[in-house]
DNA sequence: CGTCAATTTGATTTGCCTCAAATTTCGTGG
DNA sequence: CCACGAAATTTGAGGCAAATCAAATTGACG
């Protein structure tokens, strides 16, 4: 186990030696994740060669360096292909909110489009790799690939969509509830991409999970306590494994029924 | 001032006769949002022509009705073009969350378009006009009008935007400030419409704010007296009016200055 | 004018936050 | 490889903001 967390931020120096072999272990797909969601769009060879083409090399990220900064002008939407990334924004009164931890297959900065600059800062929390997609580029493509294009509406629409399942969470359920919806959104969306759900890694600290969840880090951690006495989870510093999967989601599920 | 509330649901009858010259007294702009979204585009006559084509006649919607539920099928967007609407969600365990309070010029139904289907349930809170917008007809236009195509793209990439913003309140923000800011949101949205901002109409009950901003009802009425004993706002039933704006935004912006 | 729902206000409880300390984990240098 | 220091996490005690319970008042509509 190399190196895993960087403070020193967009100065990478050794640790980028160190750590590149090691992401390099990590290639399991031969391409990018665009590609990868517009695949079951049945797109002949001429179309995925298009695709293709508008990718730019992958584009290495290393834990604690930010991707992008809110102010910055949009030119690329990224796709996360190998990692963990945390959205934050940052408020006029200089709070800190966390309102994503985009996982591979993710793209990062959609709501940029609206005023071409990023609301959101993006750090990488563990080394990860990302695809940039040249948006102007894209939305010429779009024109051009009916099906493309309504996938595309299809992943804004899904972000609207998850965004609002977020909501929920927050404005309904109770510190438990909230924790144990977080461990189940993580496991599904690990489940979606072929990896055992079981096993969480859990690249954010209790103070990142409380900031995207309404609760202080304190909260979060008794929070996870809990979960372990009950027997729903088992947690070995940050590698979280989930025990009870049925019984984590009936725990949410009669927990919002009355409010 | 006819009938305002009703809670019947879909099964309108003389009120419907009552309140149909109502709404066409407030027949202001000439045409439909998507037309009026698209005007700083600098379409020429033939492609304004193709946009008009493409909505249907307008719609009315009765206070209490619903103009989608969750479950139905995308068919059309929807673009209120007179009144308010709520959108809420249902949860699994049969909790209700509001996700907005979507008023004149603003699109409902964008999140249905990730798996065709309505998530949310559109209701009127006030006799409402909405103008539908077939979804399969619209992006087969986009596909031919690029300038089209990149607004709609910032109108979901808003949409996610403008969520964030509402998930940065819910998770930064005591009872005090989330109701100073839903009151700044709306009063914002007016004066982004040309209406005076100072004067907000309100028609949504305390309850139905509660919920949307993760409170109980009983807080919502406590923090509007609050604000009013305070000199910012001025309350007549649900008529409210924003007496010292700045102040207000002042109130919200140290607010979440630390946390 | 009367009924019922919505709102306001008050009294009390409670869940989460705050403050504080102990413990574990992790990165670094010996 | 081990030991050290810093940071993250866990756990405890007490306080506070918002929820809950309850009652009075206002307002809407037949």
């Amino acid at each position: 186990m190399a190196a895993r967390r960087c403070r020193i931020d967009d100065r990478m120096t050794l640790r980028m030696a160190v750590t590149s072999f090691e992401s390099s272990l990590r290639q399991r797909c031969s391409n990018c994740s665009l590609r990868e969601i517009c695949l079951p769009l049945g797109l002949d060879a001429e179309e995925l060669g298009k695709l293709d083409q508008l990718v730019k090399r992958r584009r290495r990220v290393f834990a604690g360096q930010h991707l992008f900064r809110a102010g910055d002008p949009l030119q690329s939407l990224a796709a996360v292909r190998t990692g963990f990334f945390k959205i934050y924004e940052v408020s006029a009164g200089g709070h800190e909110q966390i309102t994503a931890f985009p996982m591979e297959g993710e793209l990062m900065g959609l709501d940029a489009i609206s005023n071409d600059i990023h609301r959101g800062n993006a750090l990488a929390l563990e080394d990860s790799e990302v695809c940039e997609i040249p948006f102007a580029k894209l939305e010429d493509l779009l024109s051009d690939l009916p099906r493309l294009q309504h996938q595309f509406h299809k992943l804004l629409s899904g972000a609207i969509a998850s965004d609002h399942g977020l909501m929920m969470v927050l404005g309904t359920m109770t510190a438990e509830l909230k924790v144990a919806a977080f461990l189940l959104n993580l496991a599904d969306r690990l489940e979606a991409r072929g990896q055992p759900r079981a096993t969480i890694h859990l690249p954010m600290s209790r103070e990142e999970i409380g900031n995207y969840l309404g609760l202080k880090l304190e909260t979060v951690s008794r929070m996870f306590s809990k979960l372990r006495d009950d027997g729903l989870i088992a947690t070995e510093g940050r590698k979280t494994e989930i025990r009870n999967y049925t019984g984590l989601r009936n725990l949410c599920l009669q927990g919002s029924a009355r409010a």
